[in-house]
DNA sequence: GGAAACTAGTTTCATATGATACGAGTTCGC
DNA sequence: GCGAACTCGTATCATATGAAACTAGTTTCC
């Protein structure tokens, strides 16, 4: 493969750490991940996992474990996992799929949707922080790059789950 | 602590998981160095910290695991395990310290430098294609942005490890 | 000079992750 | 109907990660 970096590389050829894309990409995010699971577990005993099906749930109501795994692009063990803690702790509540005996519908209890009205507040504060002295616009923009840059990696990978907006 | 979103948060107090920055900062970040860490791994073995390293070796010549640690922002037992697979590998090699008998200073072996120069090219048609389609100044942005971000999350979390540009 | 406090790097351990195999239920094709 | 092919969710395994303990070497300070 003949490398020639178009548009916008970095600065022509040269391979800089600091500069190459994909590595910063994944040290801000990892840097604002531990933030943000730290202070989940910390304070409620969640991982990111539970708490991402948390949010799910109270968005858009009782769905199937397949469901949240398209829903939160995580793998189904840490969807089956995530489900598991949180049946446990009693935050979310099974009931039969009506028309197949393999799935159950997920839904909050209603100590789950208690404690995703304690922490969302939180967790928007948490955002708030992270993106002050920032422009609205520019925000904006970062999440449409983001995007941009998720479907253009599903696309390299052959994946089809990846946004093709 | 009393919520309160500030300038730039998604809509007003809504909490939607597909607009809440961490997740989206996350799921991009996965499915790039997702794609990266196949492409390093299935065509030359390497996992995503010992490129890292090599990276920086290439860039920096000679330096000790303490200073690739910070170079990288990895965890000093990652690098210690990544530079063991590459000594293993002969792709790197040590010399002793002068002036401190606990470190070792590591350098890429000419077989290390080869690889580097065989990879960089690669890496960076991967970057190009990722950020095909963007304007130069959107990734530019994008950069600064993912650095204000990582910064933020740093000082959010009282680390202070973390670029206060 | 030597004990206490410290630092570089490794080892150990406990946990997290995802690929793979599996068990149970469903659908298709005949 | 009934077996083959498929799908949902779980269990198993192999690997990756980082926290904490540890070893060896260094600095500090009396």
């Amino acid at each position: 493969m003949k490398p020639e970096p178009a548009s916008g590389a970095a600065d022509e050829g040269e391979l800089k750490l600091d500069a190459y894309l994909p590595y910063r990409l994944s040290v801000a995010s990892n840097a604002v991940s531990g933030l943000i699971a730290r202070a989940y577990q910390d304070r409620f005993g969640l991982t990111v996992p539970q708490w991402r099906l948390i949010c799910v749930l109270a968005e858009d109501g009782g769905l199937t474990q397949g469901q949240l795994v398209a829903r939160t692009v995580m793998d189904k063990v840490t969807v089956s996992r995530a489900a598991q803690g949180l049946l446990n702790r009693h935050l979310v509540a099974r009931s039969e799929h009506q028309a197949d005996g393999r799935s159950h519908v997920l839904a909050l209890t209603p100590e789950g949707s208690g404690l995703h009205a304690e922490i969302a507040p939180l967790a928007l504060a948490y955002e708030a922080a992270l993106i002050s002295g920032l422009a609205p616009e520019e925000v904006a923009l970062l999440k449409r790059l983001l995007t941009r840059l998720q479907s253009a990696a599903g696309q390299l990978s052959g994946d089809p789950g990846s946004p093709t907006v």
